[in-house]
DNA sequence: CGACAGCGGTGAAACGTTTCACTCAGGCGA
DNA sequence: TCGCCTGAGTGAAACGTTTCACCGCTGTCG
């Protein structure tokens, strides 16, 4: 009775009630005919297929998620959706997350703390199945907040002290340490550091390290030059690239917090005619695609990104799917550096 | 009665009831004075929000979605988001999405018809306000079938001819024109256009403004050759390099239909020995940041990716809120010639 | 023959919102 | 005083699913 087949509405309107009605089952069937098709026999089943073939009928998301419970979102916050580096990572998290039929929503914070809280309200609300997150700020308090929503998160590209959730990291220790080491290894004794924004774990780790290895080649403290910069683009390393030649006397080194300072400041000192790798050497920091390709290829250190995206989606999944006995984990991979002619000894 | 204040479950539980409850008012109370102040006592309102703080309540978003029946949630589909030209645009998407209180759900298709259904799919499950699409395949098969689900989509980096839809493109042809008609004055007379897959629009419409300058400039068609590539990524510009340098006789110029497919030939031509621009002037499309810091830097045809990602985003918003009696549009922008080494004049 | 298991299916109760037709006071003009 | 309006708040119905207790039927086993 009532709405017969005579009011189509526009389009799109359709529900599993009106496939139920057309199958001349009940609306129980239809649904179990699409979540655990062995409930129902192959007859039932193949007609319901017919029925939802033809009518178009598409299953509302926010219905299964509101009743079910369960989401099949996965968020991804990264610090900057312009630095192929997370890029790499993002589709490694992807292709995991969908092995698991999970979608990915991708988002970036700009490495700022306020659109980082804005997106975590959103994925709060959203109620994802979880999220995985470059924090933008070292003091946590963002994600300490957001922790009380019982979402679970894992961080990336950050190695965590707590034990609130699972980490995925490289060791920024050992990688400012690998870069800084090479320079001094080549006889380097003046080097500068454009570090990025301070409040960066990733980049005072690679301080850290690049304090190391100027100990470790003899050298005193004041060998090392630290420029900080706004940001970690290109922008930002043209700028730094302006700062450093006005240092007097001019470091024979450079060692940058990621690949995209390294490029602006390349393009700062082919501007200004200072010659890489003879007057200045250069280190970079992700390996991405376009180190190779820059105007002279660069020495960088290179970071799993693609696979640290995946094992964080899986590490997620492993904690929201499996056992409550879950124990929070922590994978460290090691940096490799990759030597190009940005860094040929000068002799 | 029945649940009191006792059974606290572990985390994030509390409903909109549950602040009803304890604020001493009823549900759609709380559900106005978060949706419209305007319509309860201030008193009542500060109330209710100093619950909402305490209980940590958060909205669930799938119920309001499923009730009211509005997605908050666009969805962003391209080619490939490895592609800075594709970031930079999805960077426009969002900021006008966010203006509207909106969130951007980015996918990216790998230029595989397959993916691009699944995607859409995916969209049609979440009820998504809109999709801002650069389609894969120029049957259009796809969209065509996506249309039936009521939900608007807008074109980018796509002029379109049907009028289902917006779209927002840059005139391929007169990209392509430009950027060989620049090619052909510098007295090259052997010019090779290394297309992506033909079955992107962009890449054979640039084609054809090739064509065109090439006849326009008094040459005939073999002066083209055509050099086809399954992707439009660095790894296949590089493949492409190493067909070119096996032609006879080699080409002395090249127009790449991207600059990753610029990028990738300009490394095989260093690795080969060939110089550019003396051997080889090379012109690569998009203008993306690393062009400029390539190891040449690369002549480019520039297009206002952001822009075309902010302004998509305004016609579909447009479409959704506004007006019934809405005109589907097409915003046609104009590509600019970049001039860099890459294409300097042999002599 | 009776008990019982399994299969295929039903109906209704949730899930957490928004929305809409109401009620209830209080104030105001006639 | 009466009627009416307005502002603040209520209660219940929807939205489209999933899930769960239950039902009737058909064999099968003892």
């Amino acid at each position: 009775m009532s709405t017969g087949g005579s009011n189509r509405k526009t389009t799109g309107e359709v529900s599993i009630k009106d496939v139920a009605h057309r199958a001349g089952v009940s609306i129980g069937t239809v649904s179990n005919a699409l979540n655990r098709p062995d409930r129902v026999s192959a007859d039932t089943r193949s007609r319901v297929r017919a029925v939802i073939d033809e009518l178009g009928y598409v299953r509302s998301e926010s219905a299964r998620q509101l009743r079910s419970g369960d989401s099949r979102m996965v968020a991804l916050l990264v610090l900057d959706i312009g630095n192929p580096f997370f890029v790499a990572m993002s589709r490694g998290a992807e292709r995991a997350a969908r092995e698991h039929g999970l979608g990915v929503m991708m988002c970036h914070s700009a490495q700022d703390s306020e659109a980082e809280s804005l997106y975590l309200s959103m994925f709060a609300e959203q109620r994802v199945r979880g999220v995985l997150v470059t924090p933008a700020d070292t003091t946590g308090a963002n994600l300490l907040a957001f922790r009380r929503h019982g979402i679970p998160y894992v961080f990336v590209d950050r190695v965590v002290d707590s034990d609130d959730a699972c980490s995925v990291s490289v060791d920024d220790v050992a990688g400012g340490e690998l870069a800084v080491r090479h320079l001094v290894e080549n006889g380097h004794e003046r080097v500068a550091y454009i570090s990025g924004p301070p409040n960066l774990a990733q980049c005072t780790d690679r301080l850290v390290g690049a304090r190391r290895a100027i100990e470790a080649g003899g050298l005193g403290p004041e060998s090392l030059t630290v420029l900080e910069t706004a940001k970690l683009d290109v922008a930002s390393g043209r700028d730094a690239g302006a700062r450093l030649l006005g240092l007097r006397p001019r470091p024979t080194a450079v060692f940058c917090a990621n690949d995209l300072l390294a490029l602006g400041l390349l393009q700062a000192m082919f501007d200004a005619g200072v010659r890489v790798p003879e007057d200045v050497a250069l280190v970079g920091y992700d390996d991405i695609e376009f180190a190779a390709a820059a105007a002279v290829p660069l020495t960088s250190v290179r970071q799993p990104a693609e696979r640290m995206g995946s094992t964080a989606a899986e590490l997620l999944l492993g904690e929201t799917e499996g056992d409550p006995a879950h124990e929070h984990e922590s994978v460290i991979y090691s940096p490799e550096l990759i030597v190009r002619r940005s860094t040929l000894p000068r002799r």
